[in-house]
RNA sequence: GCGGGCGUAGCUUAGCCCGGUUAAAAGCGCCGCCCUGUCACGGCGGAGAACGUGGGUUCAAAUCCCAUCGCCCGCGCCA
């Protein structure tokens, strides 16, 4: 007999049919058992009663987290016996057959609770039982919803959804990588992209246009609750646009995927708010105001954008100057010797993308002109040939005929942790690691074989012990 | 790398300041028995803890001291 879901029991009332599931909980009452059998789609009710005495002798082993599957009537409860708190509260099943999948070990926690009280070590360590919670069940179809949404959305805006390579370069900019061994070339190494930036600019010289992605990112830093080793971020690049068209583009998709996915979410002003960073830093302290207006609403939504970002901040710990976002964010003047002389002064077309508070995201119009990446690069004290060298791929692909061309990234973990109101990103990411980037479940990072590491050509040199 | 918090049955905690007496306590869970309408079922009974680890102080350490490990929060870092 074919499978239904749980949830899908109401529209069969009087026919017999077969559910699975796991045992979620026993109700024993001597001559009758109620159990509640629980499936992707909710929770039904079990009757057994002492009819089938074989049956029933079965039934009375039942444990929690058992997986059965039952065929039998599905019956309307009497009025008085309905439960309003189930989906499938004014009906349940009386099982003809029982089988039994597989016992389970009593739990190392419980899994009824949202789970907040729970030693989030021991959550981590059994994922796969902390994900049959409620909760983050709920989190992680809102997540699919959420990208799906997006996916529709800028599909049919033109976008073109591409996938960028996994292995790739080291960026001597930015964040630490985390790098991989190249087998077949002794000595060399790959780096996981921080972000497919140089990838989705190359497509803008490539005619794309329109390019996105929900792209995995890596960086080898350290984690916090609004930080992973590796989360996710859409990533968006188009060509033939200036600023506004972005934020526009930013803004709709984001009312539109509120209104959709979260009715009941209020936002506090459209359209978003635009702040210079410069009022942002001399009204609100910081580049992320949060400018709700009850911050105890849990349903308010205060998006903003942070706009006019200066080109470049003075590096104490490298005593140089360094671009504020990335150098190929484009200066708001096209006059060399001014980014030269004065770079302090220098505004760059560079955005970020606020909600709450939380940083979700930035981007710029990008520099495609030689001679502005040059002077940047200058600014920041590199020798021409080491900026050529570093970013290669890019100053020779703009010699080919580069458009003219703009993008942002924003953290999608982010991005879902402040409207499910949560405290921190791991509860919207399936499998995520800890502090210091472990993932307990699959006890990694872990040594591998003297073997594995010969392949590689790699020697593990024991750090002397610091005095 | 730095600062702060936490670590006691399977889970959540009390006890720790002010060291000593039920053989470290409770709720939930687990096991057994009873119970025909529960839905966080109920009732009775039971098992379960080298108090993160190592060392020290002391007649005596879950409790005080030192070290170490782990998790969380933050700083650094995160173009």
């Amino acid at each position: 007999m074919k499978r239904i879901l749980n949830i899908e029991t109401t529209k069969y009332v009087g026919k017999k049919m077969k559910v699975c599931g796991w045992v979620q909980t026993i109700r024993s009452h001597g001559k009758i058992i109620f159990i509640d059998l629980r499936d992707r789609s909710g929770i039904l009710q079990l009757v057994f009663t002492p009819k089938d005495e074989k049956l029933y002798e079965v039934a009375q082993k039942l444990r929690p987290e058992w997986v059965v599957g039952v065929e039998g009537k599905i019956k309307e409860r009497p009025k008085a016996m309905v439960n309003p708190k189930i989906k499938t509260g004014n009906v349940e099943l009386e099982p003809e057959k029982l089988e039994i999948f597989s016992k389970a070990k009593t739990l190392p926690f419980s899994i009824e609770t949202p789970g907040y009280e729970i030693n989030e070590e021991k959550r981590l360590k059994y994922r796969y039982l902390d994900l049959r919670r409620e909760r983050l069940k709920k989190n992680l179809m809102v997540r699919q919803k959420v990208i799906q949404f997006i996916r529709e959305f800028l599909i049919k805006e033109g976008f073109v959804e591409i996938e960028t390579p996994i292995l790739t370069k080291s960026t001597p900019e930015g964040a630490r990588d985390f790098l991989v061994p190249a087998r077949l070339q002794p000595g060399k190494f790959y780096a996981l992209p921080q972000s497919p930036q140089q990838y989705k600019q190359l497509l803008m010289v490539a005619g794309l246009e329109r390019y996105f992605q929900i792209a995995r990112c890596f960086r080898d830093e350290d984690a916090r609750a609004d930080r992973q080793a590796e989360f996710t971020q859409l990533d968006i690049e188009m060509s033939f646009v200036e600023q506004d068209d972005i934020l526009n583009l930013i803004e709709k998709i984001y009312i539109e995927l509120v209104k959709k996915i979260f009715p009941e979410k209020k936002i506090t002003k459209i359209p978003f708010p635009t702040i210079s960073y410069k009022e942002a830093m001399a009204k609100y302290k910081n580049d992320r105001p949060d400018l709700r207006k009850n911050k105890n609403d849990s349903n308010e939504l205060a998006f903003c954008f942070i706009v006019d970002f200066p080109m470049f901040e003075w590096s104490k710990t490298e005593k140089r100057w360094d671009a504020v976002h990335h150098p190929f964010t484009r200066p708001q003047t096209d006059n060399i010797n001014e980014i030269k002389k004065n770079p302090e002064k220098i505004l760059a077309h560079q955005y970020d993308f606020v909600l709450n508070g939380e940083e979700l995201g930035g981007g710029s119009l990008r520099s495609f002109k030689p001679e502005i990446l040059e002077a940047v690069f200058e600014v920041m004290g590199h020798k021409k040939s080491e900026a050529k060298k570093k970013f290669q791929h890019l100053f020779s692909a703009f010699e080919y005929g580069v458009p003219p061309h703009a993008g942002i990234a924003l953290g999608l973990d982010r991005f879902l942790a402040v409207i499910l109101n949560e405290q921190s990103i791991r509860e919207v990411i399936a499998f995520p690691k800890t502090g210091d980037n472990r993932d307990l479940m699959m006890d990694v990072p872990a040594e591998v074989t003297k073997e594995q590491l010969k392949e590689l050509h790699i020697k593990i040199v024991k750090s002397v012990n610091k005095q």
